[in-house]
DNA sequence: CGAGTGTAGTTGTCTATACAACTTTCAAAA
DNA sequence: TTTTGAAAGTTGTATAGACAACTACACTCG
């Protein structure tokens, strides 16, 4: 160690101006991009890779491990590192303010409110608030429209523990997402997304026949110790996918 | 640095026997979760968080950078760390070989082969795989079922540049998504989930009346220069749901 | 021949240090 | 008052070394 001075950062060849970490990575993905290294071979170990590239191996290290994070290579410790078989690829779905999402494509929101009241539980509500059937609940109901178009029914109910003054909330102002963000930050979520039909009230809302198709998200949030809030999202099927992009 | 040899790895507390990476990342957690740091709040910088836990900034380094892969807080190149505004919430859906998935649930899995066959590539097929109009396509549709029960009609296009020899394969004893993950190693995948009617053919494969809404994924994946696969994937939508979950 | 043991190889964690790159702030200069 | 510039603070990258925990394999002993 001392040369430190005049060859830092410099680790064989300054070729890229990328980090090497990200070199390694690249070298790697490359590897299995056109084929050399196949679902199950064995990914250079640490110290060879700090050989080949004259790198650290804390360097090789992080290369490897975010590979591992991306679920593109499977590390076992005491063994070694192969390449993930990719029969399980894992893209994300983001779960997003529709405001927000309207707006990034440049179009106008707007929101009708058809209700915003207090009611008591009913024994399956009940049971996902955790809460004593008959419990209060605030329950609202909202269309949004992109450029004057329908395109979700949010159907929500909201426990009182987590956000005691939803009911005065503006909702032509905010929605019902952003508020609870901010009164109620969120710990946990989760969601189901399926097809059924519009029934007889959300098709109208929606401005669809009957019997048209609709996807329907079903989202659950949590925030601290509270069950803060449950969601019923029904698009028109028509008008609206769910995306996603997966890239090694 | 002398006494290295008598006290490395016990920081200060050797509590919970947790790597002291994970005791940062869930004392840091831990504030969110509670309220104390609210989305937007500072996060201490590392050397404010190596001082705390008398660890190597390193160390800090390491848990706050996990915690924004995981997009729990939002790291600021020369300004610092703040609490991730969680307006954004990214779940993973994972994309599946339905015959894995079926076997996991403990049941049984069972192909019905309708169509294994060249053609010619429409203009919008052409389009999708970069080929010209006319070019030589595989085209196959199963229906898979689940003890017994229709459960999804995979139609699907493949190219013959990334699967040479896909017509030659036996569906009942493999998938078409496992032969092709194998024959042609995924680099890129992108999919999109959308509600619609049963068309009539598909509807009497997967035994629904005419009009019941499904679920159709529909999933292009590419290998190395070639978009591989186009797949229609339809699910009844009485029958199935997409789920996931996010935990902070 | 089988069972246990030891050793080399590999990944996981941690430290101490260094420099680069960027932001923010505040004070001095124009 | 505005601009410039320096300093302090923060994150990003990289290194060299150490020990822990685990695996795989070959070898020895009964």
């Amino acid at each position: 160690m001392n040369q430190e001075l005049i060859s830092r950062q410099l680790p064989s060849m300054p070729n890229s101006s990328l980090p090497a970490y990200e070199q390694v990575k690249a070298f790697v993905k490359a590897q299995i991009n056109n084929g050399t290294w196949r679902p199950g071979d064995a990914v250079p170990s640490e110290s060879a890779l700090q050989a080949q590239f004259g790198i650290s191996r804390m360097t090789a290290n992080r290369a490897v491990k975010e590979l591992a994070v991306e679920g593109v290579v499977i590390r076992i410790k005491g063994s070694g590192t192969v390449v993930a078989q990719l029969h399980r690829i894992s893209s994300t779905l983001e779960i997003r303010d529709i405001h927000e999402e309207i707006l990034e494509r440049g179009h106008a929101h707007t929101t009708q409110v058809l209700r915003v009241e207090a009611v008591r539980a009913s024994a399956a509500m009940a049971k996902v608030f955790k809460l004593r059937t008959g419990a209060r609940l605030f329950h609202s109901v909202l269309v949004h429209f992109e450029e004057g178009v329908a395109i979700q029914v949010e159907d929500r109910y909201v426990n009182p523990a987590a956000t005691p003054n939803y009911l005065e909330a503006d909702f032509t102002a905010t929605t019902p997402t952003r508020y609870l963000l901010k009164h109620a930050p969120l710990t946990e979520a989760s969601y189901s997304i399926e097809a059924t039909l519009a029934d007889p009230e959300e098709a109208r809302c929606l401005g669809l026949k009957r019997g048209e198709p609709c996807l329907v998200m079903t989202r659950r949030t949590v925030s601290g110790p509270h069950v803060a809030s449950l969601a019923r999202l029904v698009y028109p099927g028509i008008r609206y996918s769910f995306g996603g992009k997966f890239q090694l």
